[in-house]
DNA sequence: CGGGGTTATCGAATCGATTCGACCCGGGCG
DNA sequence: CGCCCGGGTCGAATCGATTCGATAACCCCG
C-alpha cells in the first residue's frame, strides 16, 4: 500500500511543480503505451519486434507509439529486458593485464565481431574476476590467462553449470562446460630459440618472474633445453625475470644488457618485454640487431611498431578467429557442444634479428 | 497457463532423468527458499542485509539458508537486482581508443579505485557508444573524447535528463546535467614549445591529421603561434601528421626525420606520437636528444618507459583525482551539483629534451 | 447472410529479485 | 495476569520489460 502511496505521491508532485522540470524518473514502457492510448504489449511489440522481423503492428498504431516515446525520451531498460529474456547482447571479456598487448588485441577483434553482429563488449581487467562475472550479466564471457589451480577449474565448472557461457584461453585446461582456446606456445617457443641459434650462442632470458622458479614447464624451458642440448654454457647473469610491466622489463633489459659480458642476443618470454629490450639495447649505444638480436613471442601488432620491426613467434590470424569463437558462441549459445580449438604457431622474422628490414605499411602525410 | 505448463514440464523432466545432468537454469532465490524451508524475503535478507549492515535474520535460520544457497551453488541474478533497486554497482568507461595509454591510464586508475569501493568496471571501447550506454546498466559513464557537436551534446543532455549519470572529458563542453572534467592543453602546450625554444629554433610538430587543416584552435596552434611570435620561418616539410595510431605516427616522423634539413626538435601533439619519434630517430641512427630532442602531451605513464624518458606535459596526479570523482558520482549519485572539475598542466623533464638522464625507478632482478 | 481465416490489439502471467506492512511469539514490565 | 514491545518471518506488491492466448474487427467466399 506505501508504494501505491509513494506512487501518488509521486505523481501528485509531477502534477504540482516539476512537471516542467526533468522527471525525475526514466520513462517506462508502460508510461508511453498510456501516452499512445495502446497497451504496453503493443508498444513491446513496436520495440523489439513480435518473433522475428515483422513488428505485427499497424503502420499508424505504430507511428503513434513512437510519436510518444520519443517525447518521453523512452529507451528500454535494458535490466528488465534481461531479466525477461534470459538475454543481455553483451560479450564480457575478462583480462589479466590491459595494457598487455596481446590482451589488447583480443579486445579489439572481439569488439568488431561482436558491433558487426549487434552485441556489445564489455571489458573488465585485473578485479576479482569471479565476483565481476556474478555482477554482470553477459551471453557470453571469456576468460584470460585463468589460473590452472584446482580452485580455477571449480569456478569454472561451477559457473559452467549455472549456465554462464564461457570461453577460456589457456594453454592446459580441457573444455569442461566451456570452449578453451589454445594455442600451445611451447612449438614456438622452439622455433624462436632455433632461430637464434642459427647464428648466436651467447643468448640471454628476459622471463616472467613467476616462471624462473617454477619447476612447470613455461616459456623458460625451452631456453634451458635448447642450451643445454647444443651444450652451451647457461649463464646465470643471462637471465634476467621481469614482474608483470613493461617498465619493469626494461629494467631488467638494462641490468642484463650493461654487464661486461653480456649476451649477443636475447629471448624474451613476451613480445612487451622484447621491445623493451630493444629500447633498453637503444638507450645503451647498442645497435640492433648487429650489437644485440632480439626475439619476442606472442605476435602482437605492437612487434610492428618498433624500429627495428620485431621478430617473434606466435599464432597467426588469432585475435580474428578467436573473436569468431566467442560471439558465436554468444549468438547461439548451445550450438555445438563445448570445444577445444587449436592454434598452430610459426615464425614472423622481423628486423630484430636481421639485417633486412621488413616492409613496413601505414598511412601518414607529410604537408606539401 | 502455458508458462505454468511450461514449468510442469521442465520439473517432470528433471525429474525422470535430468536430476544427474547439469541443471538448465540458474538456481533462483526462491528455489532456495524452497529447499530452506523459508519464505523468498528472509533468504533476501540474508543476502542482502536489512536496511544496512544487520541482516536481521537468526542465526540458524541463517545458517540453513546459506546451506541450501551453497548446496545449489546459487548466486543472486544481477539483472533482477537492478531492476528493484535501480542500481547495478557498476562503472561504464566509454574510450575512445582503447590502446591509447591516456585512456587506459584513466581505465586503470578507476578499476583499482571502483574495486575499492565494491564497485565492477566496464570498459567501452570504439563502437556506438549512445547505442551502448542504452545496452548497459551502471550507475555512472564516463565519457572520453565526446564530439563537441551539436548533435552529441544533444545526446549526452538526453542521456542526463534520462536519469544516466554522466561524466565528461571535454575540454570545451559545460556542465548540462552531468560533469565535465576538463584539463585544458593549451597552457600546456605553450609550456612544451616554450621548453623547446629554450635551446631549439628548427622545430618540427608532429601533429593528428584532423588538427591540421582545422581552422579551430588546437593543440596545433601553440606551435604555429610560437613559430611566428620568435620570428622563426615555418617550414612546410616541418610539420608531419598522422591518423590516429602509433605506427602512423612512426611512419610520419620516419617522413620528417629522414629528410635532408630535418628539424632538430619535434614538437608531438600526444605522448604516443613522441615516443614513435624517439623509435624513429632511434632507427634512423639519430640520437635523442643529441641529435634530436622530442616533447609529448600528456604525461601519460608510457612516458617512462621509453629511453630516454620523454619530456611531457600534463597534469599531475590526475588520472587517481578522476578515477575518485567518477566514483563518487557513482557511489551517491545526486550528493552536489555536476561540477566543472579543473586541472591545471605542468612540465615534466625528461632525457629526451635534457642531457641529465632522470632516475627510474621500478622493480626487476638478475639471477644471483 | 453466415462461417472460416487473417490481422491488430489487449489482458495478464511471468522473469528473479527487493521491501513494506502484517503477523507471531516470547519476555519484561506494570 | 495482561499488555506492550520488539526481534524474526512471512505474504504479497513491485520494478520494467516480454510473450502467450484470447478477443475483436474485418475480409473473402460460398
Amino acid at each position: 500500500m506505501t508504494q501505491a502511496h509513494d506512487d501518488d505521491e509521486r505523481d501528485v508532485a509531477g502534477e504540482r511543480d516539476e512537471r516542467a522540470a526533468a522527471p525525475r524518473r526514466r520513462p517506462t514502457l508502460r508510461m508511453v503505451a498510456e501516452l499512445a492510448g495502446v497497451s504496453t504489449a503493443t508498444v513491446s511489440y513496436v520495440f523489439s519486434g513480435r518473433n522475428g522481423g515483422d513488428s505485427g503492428v499497424a503502420e499508424p498504431t505504430a507511428k503513434r507509439v513512437l510519436e510518444a516515446a520519443d517525447q518521453l525520451n523512452y529507451r528500454p531498460n535494458r535490466a528488465a529486458r534481461t531479466i525477461r529474456t534470459g538475454r543481455s547482447d553483451t560479450v564480457q571479456l575478462s583480462l589479466h593485464m590491459l595494457s598487455d598487448p596481446w590482451s589488447l588485441a583480443v579486445a579489439a577483434a572481439v569488439n568488431d565481431e561482436a558491433n558487426r553482429h549487434g552485441l556489445t563488449t564489455l571489458i573488465l581487467a585485473d578485479g576479482d574476476w569471479y565476483a565481476a562475472l556474478d555482477r554482470v550479466e553477459s551471453d557470453v564471457a571469456y576468460l584470460d590467462g585463468v589460473g590452472t589451480t584446482d580452485e580455477g577449474k571449480r569456478k569454472l565448472r561451477e559457473l559452467a553449470r549455472r549456465g554462464q557461457r564461457l570461453v577460456v584461453f589457456s594453454e592446459t585446461l580441457e573444455p569442461d562446460g566451456y570452449d578453451v582456446i589454445r594455442s600451445d606456445a611451447m612449438p614456438g617457443c622452439y622455433l624462436a630459440m632455433d632461430h637464434l641459434l642459427e647464428r648466436h650462442t651467447a643468448i640471454g632470458c628476459l622471463v616472467a618472474e613467476g616462471a624462473v622458479r617454477s619447476p612447470e614447464p613455461s616459456r623458460y624451458s625451452p631456453y634451458l633445453e635448447r642450451m643445454r642440448e647444443r651444450g652451451l654454457p647457461i649463464v646465470p647473469a643471462h637471465t634476467a625475470s621481469y614482474a608483470d610491466t613493461q617498465a619493469n622489463a626494461f629494467t631488467a633489459a638494462v641490468a642484463l644488457l650493461s654487464q661486461e659480458h653480456r649476451p649477443t642476443a636475447i629471448y624474451a618470454t613476451t613480445d612487451f618485454a622484447a621491445i623493451a629490450a630493444i629500447n633498453a639495447a637503444h638507450m645503451l649505444g647498442l645497435r640492433v640487431p648487429h650489437d644485440v638480436a632480439v626475439v619476442g613471442i606472442g605476435n602482437t601488432p605492437d612487434a610492428q611498431l618498433v624500429a627495428p620491426t620485431l621478430t617473434t613467434v606466435g599464432p597467426s590470424d588469432f585475435y580474428e578467429r578467436q573473436a569468431e569463437i566467442i560471439v558465436a558462441r554468444a549468438l547461439d549459445a548451445d550450438a555445438h557442444e563445448p570445444q577445444l580449438h587449436e592454434f598452430p604457431w610459426s615464425l614472423f622474422p622481423g628486423g630484430s634479428t636481421d639485417l633486412d628490414a621488413p616492409p613496413r605499411s601505414s598511412r601518414a602525410t607529410v604537408l606539401p
